[in-house]
DNA sequence: CAATTATTTTAATCTAGATTAAAATAATCC
DNA sequence: GGATTATTTTAATCTAGATTAAAATAATTG
């Protein structure tokens, strides 16, 4: 068994793995999902999670891991392809908004991060605060080039990221609704960061 | 011992139970903490809270209903109050975040709903479905009074609930803070709304 | 203060679900 | 195809933390 290929596979069903716990972390909870559920996902038993997983925690660490990751990628691309602040922030949004709701989601919602042993928490908080900070100075630089209206840029880097987290509260596998959400929520979160706001 | 002195104190200790049942929730996480945990918040044993409910899935309900609660308060008080669509989103705003950052706070993330008993859970969603409709009605209005700008009011309502929901994943407690995010969070989650959205 | 009721603690259980070890199956390679 | 390594299952344990029962303490009443 040749290097390559193997790691491909494990690769493969290890991402299908974390993608299976993620849609039941924010389905059913995180203390209503066993391994069973989210091995039963993959037509697997429990236990054989544990080919992938140290443990438990270790599978939420990942999910977690994960969800800051495609956060980040989003990020980057659109302080990458966007010309002002305004159109970095609202790239941001389009592009983090289209990854979660779709076929590269779900992404778990981040509640049970103080659950987490320290190492992994801190992994977590850092690329977190990374990622808050990030925003907030994409919003400091658009103040900066006159692209957005003078504000609090921490309160709303706050209640923008907020909105986006959420998501997958409410939003569950649906095409037609996704493309709805892709469409508005940009329009919608950043309608209120230009000039005129009186 | 008299009914109403008892009672009192009954439910004196019962309103400081949920309030610190939510505290700890919102920061240790669901699966994080113990009753144990909740107890010593209050100087208690453990076993001390099965006099106050009836097992911890009731406690995480009693909290989620208390939450809904607020949040309906503050809807009712916005509608009595505001002269328009706009004013009413603005004051609901205002309210609901002065409540879950002031002392009637803190307000628990309602993460485990899943994991509640069908009863409970359907009594959560409830109140919570009677909720976001509120709010959409709210929209819907101000667009027709011409307060507020065309707009998704489904979208409209995800966005700006999932912002204020999300406030106790990163707001703990803080006097000052506190303060700023009463004052900037109705600006800033308003500022879209009206009718110069471009 | 004695009696009654309310509240809390102590000291056990009890249990779902995580975890593990060993065996079984499947894939890949020469 | 036989050997080797990868993946999964079966069948037990193991455990933290929820739950309970009985006893102890505290409050209130007349």
């Amino acid at each position: 068994m040749v290097k390559i290929a193997e790691e491909t596979r494990f690769q493969l069903q290890r991402g299908r793995m974390l993608k299976a716990a993620a849609t039941c972390f924010n389905e059913k909870g995180y203390s209503g999902t066993s391994l069973k559920d989210v091995a039963n996902h993959l037509g697997l038993t429990d236990a054989a999670l544990y080919y992938y997983v140290r443990n438990k925690e270790e599978l939420v660490y990942q999910c977690y891991l994960r969800a800051a990751e495609l956060g980040k990628e989003a990020m980057d691309r659109a302080r990458a392809e966007g010309h002002c602040g305004f159109e970095q922030a609202f790239l941001y949004i389009r592009y983090h908004v289209e990854i979660m709701v779709g076929d590269r989601g779900p992404v778990a919602i981040m509640s049970e991060i103080p659950s987490l042993k320290p190492t992994h928490r801190n992994d977590v908080l850092n690329v977190s605060r990374q990622h808050s900070t990030g925003f907030e100075e994409i919003l400091a630089a658009g103040i900066q080039d006159g692209s957005i209206a003078e504000c609090d840029v921490r309160m709303t880097g706050n209640a923008i990221m907020g909105a986006i987290n959420w998501i997958p509260k409410w939003f569950h596998s649906d095409a037609l609704l996704a493309k709805k959400v892709v469409a508005e929520f940009p329009k919608i979160l950043t309608s209120g960061l230009r000039e005129n706001v009186s």
